[in-house]
DNA sequence: GAACAAGGTTCCGTAGTATGGAACTAGGCA
DNA sequence: TGCCTAGTTCCATACTACGGAACCTTGTTC
């Protein structure tokens, strides 16, 4: 059991040495988007062979890897039966509690973690409220228009949801309904990293939201801080979007977003 | 390192042990959809204390459970991660596919794999071919109305899709277009555990499909069996019918499904 | 068609690591 | 204040996981 050729000394007396290992090869796995092979798994670890082939049979044994005919390794069925269970919304919200706190306690407004919808919305899943008397009510279970809404720009313009057809409906005097305006405010969305409304769902509403990525650059939802436009005004609103975007990273990096890989680019092609 | 109390003795000369009981921790953390506690894992093991916190804060530093703060465990970030990449899909197909094959050894006929779609559609995503000169073409990644396809009732009938407004096309002159009769029809198929379409969906095209179920009783999916009319009739019906139900319950055990639990009534409310 | 190479599995002696009991700490309750 | 439940840390023990080497299987080269 010495451990000569070990990649990294891990310097850890837990006492969990195997399952640590372990646990660590089926991240790998369950990261890659593709099916992974033995020496690529043998590689990333520096373990024996040997060691290597035990742990994966016992992941394998268990139903937590599954190995194709090329003997490459995919999750398994506990990682498919729990995709295809639909608990993994609720997970995302405790995932996702604390981001939020820290947001809100930075800026005092109203945060909201919002997830695409179909029909062309997004429902806010998570709040945390403002710290003010006057903010913004219960939004959870609500669900509002994409292209009226900051976290709907933030999910136009990266992808993670198409605008339907037909007209854009008018909230205001100030929501944007020309597709050709939408699409240039979403590319400015798409250059500064964030987006911002002003008034466009609702008067004297203002908001600004962020991205979250889930690992492999997928944009799964946004993260939003809202308030009144008294408040969310000057300096104060490039500030809440900084907060915010801080905040969405935080929370993709523990989705297992790298942002250092590909490029915050998802989607070249324009919305819909 | 005995073993005294131990609920059952593994007799696994494997050499994992610390990785077996670390995965089956996992796996239980996982099925369940709530939190689970710290003392039913325990109990549900039969491991020391001692033993099972070593190894729920291994799982917990490695990002494979979470613990909230009443000191219960779910699924951690490398899930929540797994579900929203949206990788479920493909992973599916694989886990699948022995099912698939073997269903089309037993029948011959065309074989299919259908989930839910947007706009009220079935979508096939894997397919085993028949073995007969006549049979199905390529139907990976075809999707067809829910109304008039054996598939789509078995998703309507156990609540994994919901119809959508608006007429139900007639697709054939015994496609069923009336939303009353369609009811009745979705009854049968509940109270059957299939349902079978016969020149529905296209003149001479008979199928027969089951529901499958991912743990917790939701069913995500349909499998199909199809063929011309002339071979699918009179016993040849109900026989196929029988090895698709059998080939259904084989997948949603592998994807986590027990049986003995609920019932197989997850939906009374009916369709839509 | 035989020798070779690559990728994995099995075997085995070793000692490091996981083990369970007991002691200990932290809350909740009366 | 003291008891009780729930969980963590400590520790000596010996079992389990370790890595190297031999072995097997499959695909490739000449």
């Amino acid at each position: 059991m010495r451990a000569p050729g070990a990649a990294t000394a891990v310097s850890s007396p837990t006492g969990t040495q195997a399952v640590d290992r372990a646990a660590q090869l089926l991240i790998e796995v369950a990261r890659h988007r593709d099916p992974v092979s033995f020496a690529e798994l043998t590689a990333a670890s520096g373990l024996a062979k040997s060691t290597m082939s035990r742990l994966l049979t016992a992941l394998e044994r268990n139903g937590l890897v599954r190995r194709d005919v090329a003997g490459r390794f995919s999750p398994g069925e506990v990682f498919v039966s729990y995709a295809w269970r639909g608990g993994a919304e609720a997970d995302l919200i405790s995932v996702a509690q604390p981001v939020l706190a820290r947001l809100g306690g930075e800026t005092g407004e109203t945060v909201n973690l919002g997830v695409p919808r179909d029909g062309g919305q997004v429902e806010q899943i998570a709040q945390v409220d403002s710290r003010y008397l006057i903010g913004g009510t219960n939004w959870v279970g609500l669900a509002v228009p994409l292209h009226c809404a900051a976290l709907g720009k933030v999910l136009l313009a990266f992808g993670a949801a198409e605008l339907p057809r037909g007209r854009l409906e008018q909230r205001t005097e100030r929501t944007i309904t020309s597709r050709a305006r939408l699409a240039a405010d979403l590319a400015a969305v798409r250059e500064r990293g964030y987006a911002v409304t002003v008034e466009e769902l609702e008067p004297g509403l203002v908001a600004v939201a962020a991205p979250v990525f889930a690992d492999g650059g997928t944009a799964v939802g946004a993260l939003s801080v809202s308030g009144p436009a008294s408040r969310l005004t000057g300096p104060a609103l490039p500030a809440a979007a900084a907060s915010c975007m801080t905040a969405a990273r935080s929370l993709s990096a523990l989705l297992g977003y790298s942002p250092a890989l590909p490029a915050p680019h998802p989607q070249e092609e324009g919305a819909s």
